[in-house]
DNA sequence: TTGAAAGCGTTACCAA
DNA sequence: TTGGTAACGCTTTCAA
């Protein structure tokens, strides 16, 4: 099989019988062309099946029309719900979005980051890696626009969204308030993953305000995978039934089905006994044996929010004020703590 | 914030006193150039803060280094794991892996297909939208190479990587077999499905292996969510106990764990009275409360064996010959067949 | 080893 | 409206 090399614009510009320039206005703007000469040129594209060549394009044009989106995890339905809504709005206003996968890792999340910028992308969205927002003051340095989604910097030159994970933590424990639960037990990670903090902080505040009517507890896991909730499920049940909690938040779904996993194989009833509510609204969560309730992260706001802000800058670098966006999460309440 | 313009190669050689060409050498053949020049115009490079504009580089090269994989659902892990095997192999071979998600919509699979066939990307990956490979014969037309994921064609002349479905369904139903299960059910949607029909096969043939020791029923649902499963649960339990399957194949984890939750309402033990084993290896499948037996599918090998058959492709064009590869599916057994 | 110059396929401008 | 032509930033000869 001949592999014919691929047509260009003065191949179509010589069948058609016209200037090169006319080709390239009936591709940007036939408005500029007489109708005949536009279907002249459009059947000389057709029959030699030619295809723009981008590299080119924005050579010549100095812009792109392309959007490069850096995201963590791809395996996080929250960065996958974020990858959907900026497509949204990137395809409404008529501009692409391929993304890259860094996959928690550093090496990975500068090569991306370094391929769109030699890309010329018209702009970079990155979900960095928590804590490490690495290779991101070269790529801005170069002039290249950034937003950065999940996470924020000090920096005042560049846009982020976040979601404002205290609420959501304050949120979860209200709930369970609400529900009449008076001794609550917070399960996360450490304080150095920077959401699970926050939602603690958001989870003390809504107990301040009982003014000691409700305890707090709060038990530290190495991580928050469905096997470290097992583990606090351990503990508790290992508790003398009057030292337990009546109410759970747990810093991730992931974490919060595993303490589920374990009181099944016990006596203790959910919600009657302990109600028990996540956090991230995963997929694991909900299709579960007991509906877990969550904490809904938004990620599909934070994505489109992201991609406006982007493009904004994109188009009006001289009226645009780099902000930083905070979306409020939301609770969505099943069977874990309402029961059926 | 004055922005300056990105400087070029040009701007490197002037300020190094070299020529355009030796820059040119120093990053494509460093091993061509003196120590002492090579050393002067990489601080050039440095004080610039220089990127190579990969447009230009590929206009004036005709290649690329990366690699477009156009998929058809993100919030499926399956394919999340089809990406992280390709990007391993691509990565190795010093190419790039940029996604786009086609979101299950004939339109944006087809643009996006046509973007990275203007972008002139080095290959294409496609996991195709079931059915529906459109657009693929205008890219393969224009010479770009693709591989098929996850489905194939007639066409003698491309590449694809599939999962022998068959094997799957024969390998879940052989294993209820093997644990003595003697009244199984096949649930899943229609025939349309093609691995959902394929899984059906297998089942169908390990039971026919049996002589007819092995009764088997089939209920089509109309998709294969966990809604469908409790649908399914509740037909099971609708029946008289001597009619109930003691084993049951689901098309899908996710049906399954809808079986599961409508069983556990009931006084039907699993896997005691009725052993369940699903497909796919979903994560909301192992997290449950009864962790779920599975055919797994090599997601991560069949983008792996994609991407490698298509840089064979893209590199030795010549000595290439298109093939077919199946991937086998492995059995997960967990506490939803075997029990504690 | 280094330098100079000819493309690569577009866009954008100016003249016709 | 159309045609011609100079960039765009790089790779790749070919001479020096």
């Amino acid at each position: 099989m001949t592999r014919k090399p691929t047509p260009s614009m003065s191949d179509v510009a010589r069948l058609a019988g016209v200037a090169l320039g006319t080709v390239s206005n009936v591709l940007n703007n036939p408005e500029k062309v007489s109708t005949d000469t536009l279907a002249r040129v459009q059947s000389a594209i057709d029959e030699l099946g030619f295809v723009r060549n981008r590299a080119a394009r924005s050579l010549a044009a100095g812009t792109s029309s392309t959007i490069g989106f850096v995201l963590v995890d791809l395996s996080n339905s929250f960065f996958v719900d974020m990858a959907r809504g900026a497509e949204e709005v990137a395809e409404e206003e008529g501009m692409s979005l391929l993304l890259a996968n860094s996959d928690v890792l550093e090496a990975k999340q500068k090569r991306y980051l370094n391929l769109f910028d030699e890309e010329r992308v018209a702009g970079i969205l990155l979900a960095p890696i928590p804590g490490h927002p690495d290779g991101l003051q070269r790529v801005r340095g170069h002039g290249r626009d950034v937003v950065l989604l999940n996470d924020s910097t000090d920096a005042k030159d560049i846009c982020s969204v976040v979601v404002n994970n205290v609420h959501g933590g304050y949120l979860a424990a209200r709930h369970l308030i609400e529900l009449g639960r008076r001794r609550i037990l917070f399960a996360g990670g450490d304080d150095s993953l920077v959401p699970v903090r926050d939602r603690r902080i958001g989870v003390e505040r809504a107990i301040a305000e009982t003014n000691g009517a409700v305890s707090l507890d709060v038990i530290v896991t190495d991580e928050v995978q469905a096997k470290h909730g097992r583990e606090v499920g351990s503990v508790v049940l290992s508790r003398a039934a009057a030292d337990r909690p009546d109410g759970i938040v747990a810093a991730a779904d992931l974490l919060a089905l595993g303490i589920l996993q374990s009181l099944a194989g016990s006596d203790i009833r959910v919600p009657e006994d302990i109600a028990i509510i996540g956090h991230d609204n995963n997929r694991a969560a909900w299709d579960g044996v007991i509906p877990l309730s969550t904490i809904s992260q938004p990620g599909h706001d934070v994505g489109a929010s992201a991609a406006a802000l982007l493009i904004e800058e994109i188009r009006q670098p001289a009226r645009h004020v780099h902000k930083k966006v905070i979306l409020e999460p939301s609770l969505i309440a099943r069977e874990s703590t309402l029961g059926r």
